[in-house]
DNA sequence: ACTGATATTGACAATCGTTTTCATGTAGGG
DNA sequence: CCCTACATGAAAACGATTGTCAATATCAGT
């Protein structure tokens, strides 16, 4: 019923270091795998949990893919906002949205539906891609 | 690389019938279960072929739950459209953006992206979820 | 109608991201 | 230092979805 308490480990430490290493969305086993690499030994399990656990914080975003698999950001911006985001290469912006916030509070007012919440994401290709093509 | 041919079988023609008598969106499982239901014998591979096929070609929407689950929906809008739906008993409300969809070309357009998509639903309680608590 | 090329079906196995289990380790307040 | 709740990790379990493949059905062309 009550918020669990977060404990400081190193392995959360070394996910959250890594996390923040890198600029993209990034699955779970992807950041499992950038652990192994840099010799850290955390276990696929811990890595599942903490991102799990950093997301409902609000520390990271996250981004599900088409297939369903989960992915994780560190944004600069710990404000709600949305993303743009290459479908090529990955690249990511942070992007906000005023006019989409105040669309979606009138739509959700105009069907009387309460406690409202929403999910955007833009995918495109970036100029860098376009040029490479 | 050329797009496969669809053939009328009697299995295509019961998965879209029960797709459309289910006024929310639902699982390919569930719609497997209604079939057996009501006597079809459909088998679950199908449903989830059947259901693939359509949403490719744009016949059914599809929706992306949080656990990765992918819900199928036939709306009444074969044009581009959003939904508003309930968290609690799933009724969903077709709403148009045309708001958003000059924002998402602005935005790509002010970072340089190119063949830009975007996805977006919203989430709320309705008025009858609201009502009984 | 008959035929043949090819798409479709369905039972089952396999895949794969994610969660659970549970015994062991550890953080951190008192 | 001690205690206890939280965290870890290896392995198994889970669950949605996809692949396999032999049998079947569709449909365009004769
Ligand atoms: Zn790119
Ligand atoms: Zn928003
Ligand atoms: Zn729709
Ligand atoms: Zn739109």
């Amino acid at each position: 019923m009550n918020t669990p308490i977060r404990r400081n480990t190193k392995q959360r430490a070394a996910i959250s270091e890594v996390v923040q290493s890198l600029s993209n969305f990034h699955s779970a086993q992807d950041i499992h795998a950038e652990l192994a690499k840099r010799g850290s030994t955390v276990g696929l399990s811990t890595v599942y949990r903490a991102l799990a656990a950093m997301a409902a914080d609000g520390d990271v975003d996250t981004l599900l893919r088409d297939d369903g698999e989960t992915l994780y950001r560190q944004c600069a911006d710990a404000a709600h906002h949305h993303h743009l985001v290459c479908r090529q290469c990955g690249a990511t912006v942070e992007v906000d949205g005023p006019t989409v916030e105040t669309w979606t509070q009138r739509i959700a007012a105009e069907h009387d539906f309460d406690d409202v919440s929403h999910t955007l994401e833009v995918f495109g290709r970036c100029a860098q891609c376009r040029a490479q093509g």
